[in-house]
DNA sequence: TTGACAACATACCGAGTAGTATGTTCCCTT
DNA sequence: AAGGGAACATACTACTCGGTATGTTGTCAA
């Protein structure tokens, strides 16, 4: 299956000079995605986002559908890197804090893959045609549900440590990441500049995050004071 | 503009037998866009749906991307004959609760509809064609708009009477409104069933969204109790 | 009765596109 | 040096779909 993509990474230089390659495929098929989404964007348009042709885009990617699985694939991965340095914090409430802010970090800072997960999800209430393709996607939610597992496990953890009272983890579990995934709706990074706004913002929507939970942080908190610690890097 | 619309709808009568007319339309095209999105929605689908044909649904749409804004339009006047019962209510904090509740039952009432304005916001990113739907774009973007800021100056209303410190009005607002939203993507209505489950998960996602803004609401709280009432009907 | 018009249905066109089949170049092994 | 395969580019096909042009039916006013 995938021995074809490792045999062309092997190959391809990092810094090759008009941008080729397997990696860069996703992130210009990412792109595409992103501005236009699943259906509304051709090989062609990917093909000449990387200043390549259609051909090269089928000698990686069997169909439309595995380059988008693919894009989807890459995504979740760049999230788990981001939160698995944070997994084996002792302190619950510390761990899910920094589990929250990498991943609105990474999710502003990887927009186009960010987006392609959104429709991700949407998609898979849809058909998609073949079978093989159906078990693909069946594997892809079944990625996300890990992630979104490790969040929930994460919050329970807090919820107990706290004795804070929820109404159902499970909604709980879902707002939670809808406030630090909201920003891929409205949020437009701004070409040369610092990460300090998206620090920010991660910043504000991590408080708002762990306050729906029912923890009272007010200036002063230890929490508090991780928060601005990340917020100034 | 609206002529031809209204004119159709003087000689509709609701009742229908083989459910026609304008409004029919709206429903139908709403549920194919939800299912497929709007690029991988043909008007044969849409015309399908409704069992007549395409030349029916032109006769009242000038083309497919008026057929979306005309459902995007209707969607939001759903949202907003929803929270506006509740507009003038003198207590602030009770004010964005019902308002909190009413918005959150009608996204799980009509999902059709409120996919379509999740999509529609993705949409305007996007390049849309004409110069004249780019002018209807920027009209619904402004309705969308001022659908939010009513909701802001609620929680504006909120902060200040209960003096509440927030990071940023705005990505409060953002963040209220994202836990509110996100049952669109992970909730399905069950078949023949009352609307229990809803009011249970709009009252979590009511919780969760105030206690973000930095309320603290225990059990007993006034504010508690109204939730609950909501809740039981 | 008769036009006139609304409310559709049917037939068709042209543009765009997923996927394939086939060429071409270059490197790497033997 | 030679042959083979990887990594593309080019050319082509079959098909879908937005939009239009035209036909058909019912209704209502004069």
């Amino acid at each position: 299956m995938g021995a074809a993509h490792t045999q062309v990474m092997e190959k391809a230089d990092a810094g090759a000079p008009a941008a080729r390659g397997a990696p860069e495929i996703l992130q210009a098929a990412a792109h595409c995605f992103k501005e236009n989404g699943f259906a509304a964007t051709s090989i062609d348009d990917v093909a000449r986002a990387l200043g390549a042709t259609k051909g090269m885009v089928y000698h990686h990617h069997r169909s439309k559908t595995d380059l988008f699985f693919a894009v989807y694939r890459r995504g979740m991965e760049l999230n788990e890197a981001a939160i698995s340095p944070y997994l084996q914090e002792p302190d619950a409430l510390t761990r899910l804090a920094r589990m929250g802010f990498a991943h609105a970090m990474v999710l502003m800072a990887e927009q186009p893959f960010q987006r392609v997960l959104a429709q991700g999800v949407a998609m898979h209430q849809t058909g998609s045609t073949t079978a093989a393709q159906r078990e693909t996607l069946l594997e892809l939610i079944e990625i996300r549900k890990h992630y979104e597992r490790m969040f929930r496990e994460a919050i329970e953890a807090v919820v107990i440590a706290h004795h804070l009272t929820i109404g159902s983890i499970s909604v709980a579990t879902k707002s939670f990441l809808a406030v630090l995934n909201s920003s891929v709706f409205w949020y437009s990074p701004q070409p040369d500049e610092s990460t300090a706004e998206q620090r920010s913002i991660a910043a504000d929507q991590l408080l708002y995050a762990l306050r729906g939970l029912g923890l009272t942080i007010s200036a002063g908190d230890p929490i508090q004071k991780l928060i601005e610690q990340e917020k100034m890097s």
